[in-house]
DNA sequence: TTTAAATTGAACGCGGTCGTTCAATTTAGT
DNA sequence: ACTAAATTGAACGACCGCGTTCAATTTAAA
């Protein structure tokens, strides 16, 4: 996941006609790598279900590892949005932790994110790189996050608590508990907006109970 | 994951060394789809680590997904021991999550486990139903387990909780908390006992301060 | 010992996949 | 219009994998 051979590439493809061809072959394998598996996914499947010769795919991603990278780096770039929220500072922490949760919960029910999921791991041993890349850009980037803003609730005396860590593990734990766990293996589960709510008021209400003074 | 095919078919492997090539195979097996996945492992890699011709296995097992289920079926039984513990009744609640917490570290520590997770997750787009039958007979019943225990204490008024559901994934949340995830994306996580023990007691007495009366 | 089941190696058919080559065509910047 | 890059289809080579067939051998139950 180091490189950014593509990257470069990409950048000489001015014309708009390549770049246009290049995100679809990358929407196409997103769909197969993401369904199929590295192994389960053949390049021909991405060419016709991209509407791109087999050739093209070759011209621009060298290698089918690196197609797969590719959409590896792309998928983790879509995800690595804030979930904690900017304006955190003007709201009070339980109403950032409430927001934060809310997120969370969005975030992992899309079904993208549970394909995506299901077959990243089984990649880890394959290539371990991409198993430590996504865990940087996704799950730590979220953790520090939290960590900073509960930071500045300690500091100011709101809550109590010697290991920030711990608590926002415990955060995140508490709001996602086993539902990915369970979206990951094929359960349908669906909650409307009021019911993701609900869960995440629980979550907080738990978590602030635990580190009040 | 419903039929019995196979297991007639080891019914009527009277002879021991037959007994012992099945029981080489799904060794061999077990190691190449938990490494490799589905797609990605060949069944003359197994027979090959087997030590078995390939028509044995094809004797044995009709086909790959077969052989597939089968190793899924038995991975499945042999992570079905109950964690909670039997002889609850003798001690006092907060011993018994202990000891189920600690439990628990140890089982989704293990690297079996760990490859297992890696794996199976990816399977459920080709065949839903091994999904299914994991989360029947892995989380569900560890679940299961909890809830019992956790009736016990509320009706005898240790504990408050009006969802004994929400509190048993609480409880599981707060143990297992995003270990499971860095585990499963390769992260390399190792905690001495004194270590699990005391993340057990920490998850504990977060749980038990959100349950007390 | 008789006999039926189990096991083996080798070969085969069939289909699929990666990645390459090449000549021909299309595209778009200058 | 010129030109260099991009794209395409088709074919190819090399390899791999599933599942089958078959004749020959080993095993072990009765």
């Amino acid at each position: 996941m180091e490189n950014t051979e593509v990257d470069i590439l990409k950048e000489r493809a001015d014309r708009p006609s390549s770049q246009r061809k290049i995100a679809k072959i990358l929407a196409a394998a997103r769909i197969e790598f993401f369904t199929s598996g590295f192994s389960g996914s053949s390049i021909e499947a991405i060419a016709a279900r991209a509407e791109v010769s087999k050739v093209t795919i070759y011209h621009w991603f060298k290698t089918k590892e690196n197609l797969f990278a590719e959409v590896v780096k792309a998928q983790c770039r879509d995800m690595s949005e804030s979930l904690v929220g900017e304006n955190s500072k003007t709201r009070s922490l339980r109403e950032n932790l409430i927001f934060a949760a809310e997120n969370m919960l969005n975030a992992i029910m899309q079904e993208d994110r549970i394909r995506f999921d299901r077959i990243m791991a089984a990649e880890v041993n394959r290539d371990p790189k991409v198993g430590a890349y996504f865990l940087d850009n996704g799950p730590r980037a979220l953790l520090q996050n939290l960590i900073d803003l509960l930071k500045i609730s300690r500091d100011k005396g709101e809550i109590q608590s010697d290991n920030l860590i711990s608590s926002a593990e415990m955060f995140v734990s508490l709001v996602i508990g086993r539902i990915d766990l369970f979206l990951r293996y094929g359960e349908k589960i669906k909650l409307t907006t009021p019911q993701k709510r609900e869960r995440a008021k629980r979550a907080v209400d738990a978590w602030m109970l635990i580190h009040q003074k």
